[in-house]
DNA sequence: GGCGCCACGTTTGCATGCACTTTCGCCATG
DNA sequence: CATGGCGAAAGTGCATGCAAACGTGGCGCC
């Protein structure tokens, strides 16, 4: 009954979805930049599983097109081509459109509060590091995307944002998300105020405006020792340290 | 590297993604009808692979809505909800007008002359067996979103496409797709003459008509799944415990 | 006769092992 | 000094084995 299921829930740790989400993680706040490799048993390693679980959560994250798997080739962090995140970005202006469209006039009190206070935290974010800017400015687009409580839609904005983030990584400059809050806090007045039109030219110029300043010039890789960034990231999914992870 | 790369392809089996295809395709063509299970060794012996290989196929059709995959159970053929349904067309609709605005007036004159070529086969199938018939409607949408050079496009609009199918399998009446043919000529017609707003509106009103023939009303669907069948039957039987399972 | 429990077969979850491919350092050669 | 080839090391591709979980039939108890 409720008590099998409850049991049942907390021996199914689902470890590839724990991996898949802490790489999106280390990806959206740039611990990981595009062309990092991502050897299977490093990372199964670091995650205290065996490769084959690895080995599951990358070919996942190769189908949300985050990651590039060649045969028989380490997986590699995906490096969009400038072509690339140009659709990417122009696709994401078509999805988000639906979202706001669904959006518009149908915000409870309570979401719209929820949404503020999200921005409120990109605001106070803005003077911190910036990787943390861009995870919460992505935050803001994927909960408007979960409040249409549509499946399908929320899968593609949060796979594409993820993606955008993986283009700006490449080729933004150093300050780029500054204006987002002011943009964002304009959303969900217009949102809030069911005035769709408004909103969608606000999304749409919003978005212009990310990927005019992403798309300018061309940012230079660094590489590094990938699995040594991606211990904080394990912490909360590895078993060592019995260090007990929320969320 | 051209040669090494054609070298690749050669060893490449990619057996994986065979697997997928061809379940991708049995799904399509109803020979595999949603709530029908598959259970990994089956299939990894029906395509003379292991279980490892047949896994990894559950999971990526997992992964695009295909297939249910539940922990510790045999994955089956999705059965999407009435209302997933719904909302899965209505986010396919919002895809396609995308692929109709970058196509509007840029089709060259072989590609108008590839998809009038399969929208001729679809008129030639109507006779014949329904599933044929609801491949090709398919595939021209997919074929559609194809000359967009789109990879984000091509994915979520194929991905979609695949999905409505499931749900027509579920939910339509036998001769759904009869005028499709017409409706699929005057998308085509329109592209070609350039005039995007004709070809959207024709795009939005030829999904709003299959949607509408295949989702009639809540009432007239066969839903296959037996305890959806029973609900309306437990409300006066059971003491509550609306829960409805999953997800 | 109805109900609950247990034990068995089936199926998945996951790790490991082996074969094959790629990569890269190293040495011989021009 | 540059270069080309070779061999070891690293890494992936895949199958198989074992343990745990689920579903089911059978059995005993009420």
């Amino acid at each position: 009954m409720k008590a099998d299921v409850d049991a049942a829930r907390r021996t199914a740790p689902d470890r590839v979805g724990v991996i898949c989400q802490a790489l999106r993680r280390a990806i959206i706040e740039r611990a990981l930049a595009p062309g990092d490799r991502l050897p299977e048993d490093a990372l199964g390693e670091r995650f205290g599983v065996s490769r084959t679980i690895a080995r599951h959560a990358l070919g996942q994250l190769g189908s949300e097109g985050l990651v590039e798997l060649r045969r028989n080739r380490i997986a590699v962090v995906a490096t969009p081509s400038w072509d690339e995140a140009r659709d990417l970005f122009d696709v994401r202006a078509g999805l988000e459109r639906l979202v706001v469209k669904r959006l518009a006039g149908r915000l409870t009190r309570a979401q719209v509060a929820e949404l503020e206070e999200g921005i409120e935290r990109e605001r106070q974010a803005k003077g911190g590091p910036e990787p943390i800017s861009i995870r919460l400015a992505t935050e803001f687009h994927i909960r408007l995307a979960e409040m249409t409580g549509s499946p399908v839609l929320i899968r593609y904005v949060s796979e594409i944002a993820y993606r955008c983030c993986l283009t700006l990584a490449l080729f933004s400059r150093p300050h780029s998300s500054d204006c987002a809050v002011s943009e964002h806090l304009e959303i969900v007045a217009a949102l809030a105020g069911g005035d769709a039109d408004r909103a969608t030219a606000l999304m749409d110029h919003h978005l212009d405006a990310v990927a005019g300043r992403a798309l300018l010039s061309e940012a230079t890789a660094k590489p590094r020792n990938i699995m040594d960034v991606l211990a904080p990231y394990a912490l909360d999914a590895a078993p060592s340290k019995g260090g007990r992870g929320g969320r």
